[in-house]
RNA sequence: GCUCGUGUGGUGUAGUUCGGUCCAUCAUGUCGCCCUCUCGAGGCGACGACCCGGGUUCAAAUCCCGGCACGAGCACCA
């Protein structure tokens, strides 16, 4: 056995299994899908369901459906400038564009001929309950009095609904019939469609019914083929309420996986609705404010497309409610943009120090320790600023020994002193750190660089940040 | 309340399907050391966990039972 198969007695010991599990009943081709709403652009929270979806995806050879659900036109009504954004930003994040795109309220026709299909089957019911009284005999686990109607009086309670004389919203919904005796009451008689008169704004007022996130995403599923669906286990019971459907229908349910609760601390309490709003007030300058937890600001301030993927990749998909704290983001983000971000010195909390002795007038400095990313050209005149708390006898980095007072006592590093960066010349500017919801603005003193404004600098001592016009964003230590 | 789900170091994960090879993996974190490139880069090292209680078994993180804790759904939101 040694001779022939040796690798059998090789104790295979703890060799942690990286990248994503494997997926549950393969196929050739899995399709997977991805269905925000597009009430506002994508934030770090959904590029969760995106990283895993596409990264399955690409792995597998299947495809990947970028889907708006956008059938709210009231409680979360769409943001017209969303589709695009989030159409780019789908594209940054996974580095591919979608196969597929589909937007739920261009394929209304396909819902109401579903819809008709149910009630025409008596699957489900036009139910002119009011949700009180619904939720009623939800708790009693009583049929409501809608429920057996003749399909020749659904199908005129259906042209009521669509009638702009007949039903208003409220008035009556669609139901899909399970079976009000379920233990789990979510799952009672659920409603697929409802009526909204508000405009929408791709469609306008074309329709007055419209489906509901259970009964849309299901049909839809289903006509495009998904194989597998990956969300969040607040949806499980979605899940249970669609397989009640499909039952109906005739269909075959999709693969199903579920990622349990993602807290950030740093990202407590945000909304779209309420950053929308903070926008429109100013308390913010816009979706990429830095302060905020959408990928847009993440983006903006360097956190790139590779990291965040890295990043849920580990993750991976448990369904425990997990708390992460940014900086293990970070440290993705640093071992991919380290090697390509120049070293630049930048003191704050400046104080001045006049340099005496024999020193050079200029030294030639490489931009990187270990990459080839040019050479920081630095003219020495006869003044050097360093942060007032590293004043002492210090080694200036890359530079000399000096004394308290500046004398220069070595060019060469002659003791172990603590070595601290400086700057001569340079230029002031402002390091700007998101901090909550407040921006903290230190001012300093860069050294003088050719770099072009969006570069991802190494601050010595201090982190990464981006060069803006103005101002260096800070980004991650 | 009903229903569903989850519990491995500070945090996140591997291992749980088929009990031993797990005195439990890897990363992050914290601490320390090294470095004429930085206390926030890089290198090296240390620290630190199987929710609790029973049971089965020669053997349990892994199986069974009972607790406890946490989270989610019960919307004419997604």
């Amino acid at each position: 056995m040694e001779e022939q198969a040796p690798e059998l007695l090789e104790k295979k010991k703890h060799v942690k299994k990286t990248g994503l599990p494997d997926l549950p009943n393969p196929v050739d081709k899995p399709v997977f899908r991805f269905a925000p709403n597009p009430n506002g652009p994508l934030s770090f929270g959904h590029s969760r369901g995106l990283v895993i979806n596409a990264e399955y995806a690409k792995q597998l050879n299947g495809e990947l459906i970028l889907r708006f659900d956008d059938t709210d036109t009231t409680v979360k009504p769409p943001m017209i400038e969303a589709y695009e954004m989030i159409m780019h930003e789908q594209e940054w994040l996974c580095g591919f564009k979608a196969q597929r795109v589909i937007i739920a309220s261009e394929r209304m026709e396909e819902y109401h001929k579903y819809a008709q299909k149910l009630l025409a089957n008596g699957y489900g019911y036009v139910c002119q309950c009011s949700s009180e009284d619904f939720r009623e005999y939800r708790k009693s686990k009583e049929n409501c009095p809608c429920r057996n109607q003749e399909n020749s009086e659904a199908e005129s309670l259906w042209k009521m609904m669509n009638d702009e004389n007949g039903f208003q919203p409220g008035d009556a919904v669609v139901r899909v019939k399970t079976d009000m005796t379920l233990p789990n009451p979510a799952l009672r008689d659920w409603p697929a469609l409802r009526i909204q008169t508000n405009a929408h704004p791709r469609v306008g007022n074309k329709w007055r019914v419209w489906p509901l996130l259970d009964f849309q995403s299901a049909v839809e599923d289903h006509l495009q083929g998904v194989t597998h669906i990956i969300r969040g286990k607040d949806l499980m019971d979605s899940t249970r309420k669609q397989k009640w459907l499909y039952e109906h229908f005739g269909w075959n349910y999709p693969e199903t996986i579920y990622w349990g609760r993602v807290k950030v601390h740093e990202f407590g309490g945000f909304s779209t609705s309420g950053m929308k709003e903070d926008i429109k007030q100013g308390t913010f300058t816009g979706w990429d404010d830095i302060r905020l937890p959408t990928l847009g600001s993440l983006k903006r301030r360097g956190i790139r497309a590779e990291a965040l993927q890295s990043f849920w990749i580990e993750i991976g998909l448990t369904q425990k409610d997990i708390s992460v704290p940014l900086t293990t983001l970070f440290s993705h983000n640093t071992s991919i943009i380290d090697p390509s971000s120049p070293r630049l010195s930048f003191v704050r909390d400046a104080i001045e120090i006049e340099l005496r002795g024999e020193y050079p007038a200029h030294i030639s400095l490489d931009a990187h320790p270990s990459e080839n990313l040019g050479k920081r050209e630095i003219d020495i005149d006869n003044h050097i600023y360093l942060e007032k708390s590293d004043l002492g006898n210090v080694r200036l980095k890359d530079f000399c020994d000096i004394s308290k007072d500046g004398v220069v006592e070595s060019i060469e590093r002659s003791d172990n002193r603590t070595i601290v960066h400086w700057v001569s010349g340079g230029h002031k500017t402002m390091l700007l750190t998101p901090e909550g919801k407040e921006i903290l603005k230190s001012e300093g003193i860069l050294e003088n660089h050719q770099l072009s404004i969006g570069t991802i600098v190494q601050l010595e001592r201090i982190g990464y940040a981006k060069l803006e016009e103005d101002k260096l964003v800070f980004l991650h230590a």
